[in-house]
DNA sequence: TTGAAAGCGATACCAT
DNA sequence: ATGGTATCGCTTTCAA
């Protein structure tokens, strides 16, 4: 049996490579009965196009890359990334796009990889995931005609497209809420404040405090990173500081700190409150059951993709912006209940 | 500016696009002099091989699938597939791969993407993670001419290759070690009986058993599957069955079940212990910290990988089986440090 | 509606 | 060591 190719699939079904072609590619022009001689030749013989051969032609690859630089450690600590690229992966099967992936671990795997990135014919268009000040790769992204856009807001200059959470928003009405309850020494422990992510939670912590008239003290304010030992130790710090709640930026972060005030034997909500961010299914098993701003990881994803695909349609200009929205959810650990 | 092609970088590098084409590709039989004048043509100007045309015209995409079925759910439950993920991503990394993921949520997604799965000039071959007895793209897997290999001990017939860790050993140990202590009444938190691992783990348990001559009992095993409210609710019938001991099929499960032990208010490891799977890192952080089998998931990713490019150059037969060995860590919750 | 033929941008064989 | 050329398997005008 001969190799499978679009030729032969149309000497067995009568006609020429042109018109089994069409039928694949769901053309209007081709008879009712010709079109269906064909599906029957293919279905009989589980042939199946030549995917490097089609986007050669076409150019059009469909597969979307997505970039996950080093910061990849947060990878496995956190359950973000795998719900991101869970929507982000529906997005694509949604879209009819396979989806590649591009993981770095470190400086030399990264610059091994950046050529891949940005070839061409391998993906029509990249999702960058990631906000630390530094990354070397998104300038060259930038300078590139690769089109693509990031997830969270990038930390460079230039016309991107982005889709992020309103992180700001987010910290900002969990903060009132519990100004709301009559907290006034509020700790933040926050991410790390050379990604966006770190910034824009600060910011809405320092917002929601200036509003409300609440002087901001920098003692009240402790930069972590994101992991469950950094909550713990930001948190023993903070209570030394004499505060009566924590607006943590992240539930991982959030778990270490309730495990810090258990040990240290300050009821919460009590003595202190908490309220976290992420809202990842294990918070509301701890105890208490924590308040948190849920945020749509996986609508995310999906935006990503859809914001992508218009960008490789449509060209690059003007540069998207899309903040989903987060929410409030509220449990035991603010205090809210009491 | 044209194009930029092989053709185009001959043109300005005053050589043949063939000469250029070997230039890249390492070969040997260039001058030192022309190499080096096509290389700096090429850095000048940024070109990037056509990563379909090259393809296809190899015939390799140098593109490896990974294929993660329904079983997604466990996907964001789960550190264990950011983990594997990260070690498959690694292994591509080094062997000059990348990465495709296929992903599926739901019955129809999977119709869809069978064909790009099984599609030729997408990828060099798939690495397959589903050790569920029915999943119906095993078999289209094996009956194509799709290079693959299996994360987990495949369920279905036919010479297929895999790579999976010890989950019969690693279990046979915790049980082993529990009875040494003098624990009798074990009880098995099991996974789900239709995949691999549920079984394996199980068939542990049970040969640990008998091997020292300690009844089975039916009462004492519980099927679950691997969440931690699984866990949890697992726990408290067990712990009804008089159990001493527990030993958990996964960490995950196992948090669930150390919760239901706090809640019941029976103390660990003095009325009864508990082993968990996986030695996740929060394993370390519970209260008490947990005993648990480490299995080297980034290892079975990067073994996958290269067991997998093994195949793909010297072909599927012999069908290759890879077993990772576990290991016993020992903490608190065994009491074997009472 | 259909087919012929010209690419798409590489690789690799065969001469030289 | 280098260049010419066929080829990979598809898409897409252009004519018929």
């Amino acid at each position: 049996m001969p190799q499978l190719t679009l030729e032969e699939i149309g000497r067995r079904a009568g006609c020429s490579r042109s018109t089994v072609s069409r039928v694949i590619n769901n053309h209007e022009s081709v008879s009712p009965s010709v079109r269906q001689r064909v599906l029957d030749v293919i279905e009989e013989t589980g042939y199946r196009p030549h995917a490097a051969a089609r986007s050669l032609a076409a150019k059009r690859t469909h597969v979307l890359g997505l970039v996950i630089p080093r910061s990849v450690q947060a990878f496995f600590a956190d359950p973000y990334f795998p719900r991101l690229i869970q929507g982000i992966a529906q997005a694509c099967n949604r879209h009819g796009y396979t989806l590649s992936l591009f993981m770095f671990h470190n400086e030399s795997e990264e610059k091994e990889l950046y050529p891949r990135v940005l070839s061409r014919g391998l993906t029509d268009g990249v999702i960058f995931s990631s906000s630390v000040q530094e990354d070397p790769l998104l300038p060259l992204l930038r300078d590139s005609d690769v089109p693509f856009v990031t997830v969270g807001r990038p930390l460079v200059e230039g016309p991107i497209s982005y889709v992020d959470v309103d992180n700001v928003v987010g910290v900002r009405n969990a903060v009132t809420h519990l100004i709301r309850h009559g907290r006034r020494r509020i700790g933040h422990i926050g991410g790390p404040a050379d990604t966006s992510v770190g910034q824009d939670r600060r910011q809405g912590y320092v917002e929601a405090l200036q509003e409300r008239g609440v002087p901001v003290r920098e003692a009240l304010i402790v930069e972590s990173d994101f992991t469950e030992t950094g909550g713990y130790l930001a948190a023993t710090r903070l209570v030394n500081e004499g505060a009566d709640a924590l607006v943590v930026a992240s539930d991982k972060m959030a778990f270490g700190a309730l495990r810090a005030l258990r040990e240290l034997g300050k009821r919460v909500p009590e003595e202190i409150a908490v309220v976290g961010f992420d809202d990842l299914e294990a918070a509301s098993l701890t105890q208490p059951p924590l308040t948190t701003v849920r945020q749509p990881i996986r609508q995310t994803g999906i935006t990503a993709v859809e914001t992508l695909l218009d960008v490789i349609d449509n060209g690059p200009q003007p540069a998207r912006r899309v903040i989903l929205p987060t929410q409030l959810v509220i449990r035991d650990s603010c205090g809210a209940r009491l």
